[in-house]
DNA sequence: TATGAATGAGTGTTCATTCAT
DNA sequence: GATGAATGAACACTCATTCAT
């Protein structure tokens, strides 16, 4: 990657931060890209150097954010660790990704509501990628003895609602850290599962 | 309440529904006065003979539904049933209104984002007031031996979110009704207490 | 003239001074039909029974409030008085009628804002005839002597504007009548004639 | 200031013109952005990118027209000339004013039917200034000799409600100029004071 | 007579998007 | 690369008007 393009590259980062930061707070339509550009100290026209317009910037944020989250998720998945152990860290790394990733996307917003076609497809793909992770983590749970027999979906479903709720509720002023939170969230899902 | 009056209500609660449901399946601001009239064969400008601005439309539809889900949640407090019974019986009737409700508003879309002023304070009194009722109701739990020690607010922003989630991914074409799904997930979280 | 006859004319003139006294106070566009209705606490289909259209309902009470006060002018005219005389028992009554008939309508508004076709022609008329029988007191008053010579046409802009200006200015709480302010007024305005 | 900032002004210059124009002759609420800005080959969203709302628009227009004639009338005040000589400019000022000015605006609508708030005070402040000033110039007469004893505030809405009466009915077709017209209002309402 | 209900054309306003410079 | 300016489509909301009852 040339110099040009690093810098690019860094410019676009900064923009889908800005604009899913002004987007979890503000909700998607309520946000124009004039708030995502004055953020920046930025013009609208120069977001638009960047991207092709405003569903093509949320599109990439979300993208890029559920690619990270997927790849952490994975690199949990292939630790050497206890099912419970792997399941509370996932846990723990999800909840950092929600809370401190400002994306109120996992939750509320349908994906629907803001992509159309392939794009669409794209992020239901990578959702339903991650949720079958989840899912492998508690299939390999319940194989091996560590959990209970659930039904996984249902089970998933409820981990996955709880801790994206989290986003609504957490304030930084409170008294616990996002990983004490997390941990204590944990704790108490991991009781359906033992 | 003369017949007229009865007339009115009717209608009224006719439009209030048809804004929540379009609003359920295409969020707020996405929804258009055209959308929610269009879906009663009836024309924007009649929408506004009984609605003063969009905003009190949905104040109101969101208003009510609290105010619904609440009574029916304080029924259920008073009713003669062990802590657990207890429980688990608002958590029914707390999905079946999340699910018929078409409500996706106890997630998702932040009220600041919707309501100013007086509407908002009461629309965060009501939600406040039902999250006080779902707290009593662990808190007795606990104080009678039923369930275990926990931190209440935390349990109870775990349940919530866990039954608010539901109302995205829970398709009607499923195999399981809505009071065996609520059952389900209820039974899942209880687990939580016991 | 039938008795029903008389309601329907009595209720008009009720209407009619609705309309004139809303329009005085927040100008013709800014006034709505159920502003004028609302005052009489009836409602706005009702006013439709009585009056065609909002137009016509102006119309006609401008009209009527412009033959009124060319009757009373001709009153005066035919009177056995000094053209000193005449033309300030003449300012006098137009000043009252312009206050009390709550009409901003012989200043500010440019009739052609408000009315078109047949109904604008017969305003315009009326109004030229109110003008006219102006320049005849100001004529005669110049023929006999009473009064200098002057540009009959400007003295007589002169005076319509500075009377009709009180009707913005003019507070029923100030220490005087409106016929002292309007003798006062029509001393002054005679000292161009005299 | 810059030179896009003073292409700005000049643009924003443009729209009050045009702004003004059409309410003189349409009335305000009559008046619509797009009358406004078709005036000007612009469209309405262009309007927008200068001014806020129509409000503003106006306000702006109308304050800069205010303040303007308050800084002319303020000259004739520092002129070194008689009484009756400066009396006599102002009113020849004012009336170029109005006219040229196209402002239906010192009559007619009242202030409070347009603006509210900071703005309705900012243009009462400023009609009492320029009101104050006229009564100075009234007042310096009386004590040096060159005037007669009148009620200054009376006198003082004569004069200006019939130089502001001309907007209506003047019309550059006729045989006068404006300054010939001016002069000769100016005459007829001195005989007032002399 | 009176009115509750419905309507549709119109108005102010916003905002994503484009483009010349 | 960046942006000031312009645009037009869309939306919330208003209001004169109509009409069945």
């Amino acid at each position: 990657m040339s110099l040009r393009e690093k810098k690019v590259e860094r410019k676009k980062e900064e923009i889908r931060k800005s604009a899913m930061s002004v987007i979890a707070e503000k909700g998607y339509h309520a946000t124009t890209m004039e708030d995502i550009a004055a953020k920046l100290l930025m013009t609208k026209g120069s977001v638009y150097y960047y991207f092709k317009d405003k569903e093509s910037l949320v599109y990439e944020s979300h993208k890029l954010l559920l690619e990270q989250s997927m790849e952490q998720l994975q690199n949990v998945l292939a630790e050497e660790l206890t099912s419970v152990a792997k399941l509370r860290k996932a846990m723990v790394v999800h909840m950092e990704n929600v809370i401190t990733g400002r994306t109120d996307f996992f939750i509320g917003v349908k994906p629907d509501q803001v992509f159309e076609g392939e794009h669409l497809q794209e992020i239901l793909h990578l959702r339903n990628q991650y949720s079958d992770c989840m899912n492998r983590l508690i299939q390999q749970g319940m194989e091996d003895g560590s959990f209970v027999q659930v039904d996984m979906k249902i089970v998933n479903y409820i981990i996955l609602g709880a801790m994206n709720n989290a986003v609504i509720w957490y304030s930084p002023k409170g008294s616990k850290s996002i990983e004490e939170l997390a941990n204590s969230i944990a704790d108490y899902l991991l009781k359906i599962l033992l």
